[in-house]
RNA sequence: GGGGGGAUACUCAAGCGGCCAACGAGGGCAGACUGUAAAUCUGCUGAUUUUAUCUUCGAAGGUUCGAAUCCUUCUCCCCCCA
């Protein structure tokens, strides 16, 4: 084998937990691991990425990765670490969110190589349609016992203790089904891995225990640890909501800077884990790091990785361009200075509306340019707050209550750029 | 079935006839400092035509010059007894 697989995640920290006997499973031969993502959305999040980041490494140490579209356990919800039954999806939208997930998982996992590890993506639902209740209980649930079941942590934590909310048996048959999974692809596809986050270890060793018992054979299981950040938010999540992989959700530019504002704290264990850097290099950039934090090269690297390896390295380009303007001491000559095009392209990630010539002609109060006419703030009373903070800026100037915006303040005759605060900024755009 | 407690702004949580758009804490936003960080300090955090007015305290009615606060009914939650 090219690489070893386990000694590779275990310096980046992507081990969590690991069942003995697999690096020497894995060092014998080709193995295949799969990793199951649940179409919940059209898009995947980077809440899954290191997941995919997983099998990546799989398939560059020489081994076979399986990405498993949860298109049947979608519609059941799994009960680990939800404290509620969640809503079930319809064949519709699974349909619909399986395929996009399909596409955008294609950038990371080479499907279509002719080498013998190319990666394979299936989906659960085809060998759940047509499986009937009473086969299901007879083939699959007669080999574990409700005992075994119930003492899972996930399903504890629903039955007994403080807010035990109870949940309903399709919820506690989730570990059956996705159990049965691994059991179908260990006899169909000899894959003997899974892995997935240290929150599925309950449900994955569920069908271990399904292919040690019905097939007497030996599957393995693989976790690697939730990302966590130092100051206790949740990662991937912004108050804008998740972190998309899909530019149409998620600007490269939202998706830069999210990187970008990594704490230093977080930098170092997100960069082992969502770059393929080596060893080497990450703990030379750690070094010079540490003597030069202000600097934020650990994050600045972070990001254009992660960035180019999501998006591109064009999306990147332009992504750094409107960062630079955006935090730079850039002024309103640097932003004269751009083309109408570039101007678009750079700023394409910010929150845009737009106003008429018209009304731009007769001059448009600053208050009404940010909440009235724009909705960029939800009241005139938050945009009088802001503009008291001094928070507002116009063009990169700072502007008081008083100011009418004119055509004047247009940038390349058809731009004017709004700013709350450091971080927020928002574009008018005229027609 | 009987008895008791509760429902307040994003969350927790005070208020229990006027001084309440509603203490405080957390969160959020902004300002200073900085590294687009952390910590810290400061301001803001219902709406509007902003020193005033309007709409909010589970819902609907009522008492009163005046109610989040009192009364009635309803809805929902929790606890104890059966």
């Amino acid at each position: 084998m090219a690489k070893n697989f386990i000694e590779e995640l275990t310096w980046r920290g992507m081990i969590h937990d690991s069942m003995p006997g697999v690096e020497e499973h894995l060092l014998e031969k080709m193995r295949s691991a799969y990793v199951g993502i649940d179409p919940t959305a059209d898009s995947l999040h980077i809440g899954h990425l290191v997941s995919v980041m997983m099998l990546r490494h799989f398939q560059r140490a020489g081994h076979k990765p399986y990405a498993l579209l949860g298109g049947a356990t979608g519609m059941i919800g799994d009960p680990s670490g939800k404290s509620q039954e969640r809503n079930l999806l319809n064949e519709q939208e699974l349909q619909h969110n399986q395929d996009a997930i399909k596409t955008q998982l294609s950038r990371f996992l080479a499907f279509d190589t002719t080498d013998e590890n190319a990666a394979v993506l299936v989906n659960n639902y085809d060998w759940m349609k047509n499986f009937s209740f009473l086969e299901f209980i007879r083939d699959v649930g007669k080999h574990i016992t409700v005992n075994y079941m119930m003492a899972k942590d996930s399903v504890k934590k629903r039955l007994t203790g403080e807010n035990a909310e109870g949940m309903s048996f399709t919820e506690f048959s989730y570990q059956l089904v996705q159990g049965n999974d691994f059991l179908h692809l260990y006899k169909n596809n000899e894959v003997s891995i899974q892995m997935g986050g240290s929150d599925q270890w309950g449900n994955i060793t569920t069908g271990t225990e399904l292919v040690r018992r019905v097939e007497s054979g030996k599957a393995f299981a693989v976790t690697c640890p939730l990302i966590t950040k130092a100051d206790g938010t949740k990662f991937g999540k912004t108050e804008g909501g998740n972190i998309w992989l899909d530019a149409e959700r998620t600007s490269p530019y939202q998706f830069y800077q999210y990187w970008l504002n990594t704490s230093d704290e977080d930098a170092e264990k997100f960069i082992k884990i969502f770059t393929f850097l080596s060893k080497v290099e990450i703990e030379e950039l750690v070094a010079s790091h540490q003597e030069a934090p202000h600097q934020r090269q650990l994050q600045k690297k972070l990001a254009e990785e992660v960035t180019i390896m999501v998006h591109s390295e064009e999306a990147l380009k332009t992504a750094i361009t409107a960062s630079n303007i955006l935090f730079g001491k850039s002024t309103e000559e640097d932003l004269r200075s751009l083309s109408a095009k570039d101007f678009l392209a750079v700023f394409e990630g910010i929150t845009q509306a737009t106003l008429t010539r018209a009304e731009l002609k007769e001059g448009v109060g600053i208050i009404d340019a940010l909440s009235a006419k724009t909705g960029f703030l939800e009241s005139n009373g938050a945009a009088r707050r802001e503009l008291k903070g001094n928070a507002i800026s116009v063009n990169k100037t700072k502007v008081k209550e008083d100011l009418i915006l004119t055509e004047d303040h247009l940038i390349s005759d058809q731009f004017i750029l709004l700013g709350k605060g450091k971080k927020t900024n928002y574009l008018i755009i005229v027609s």
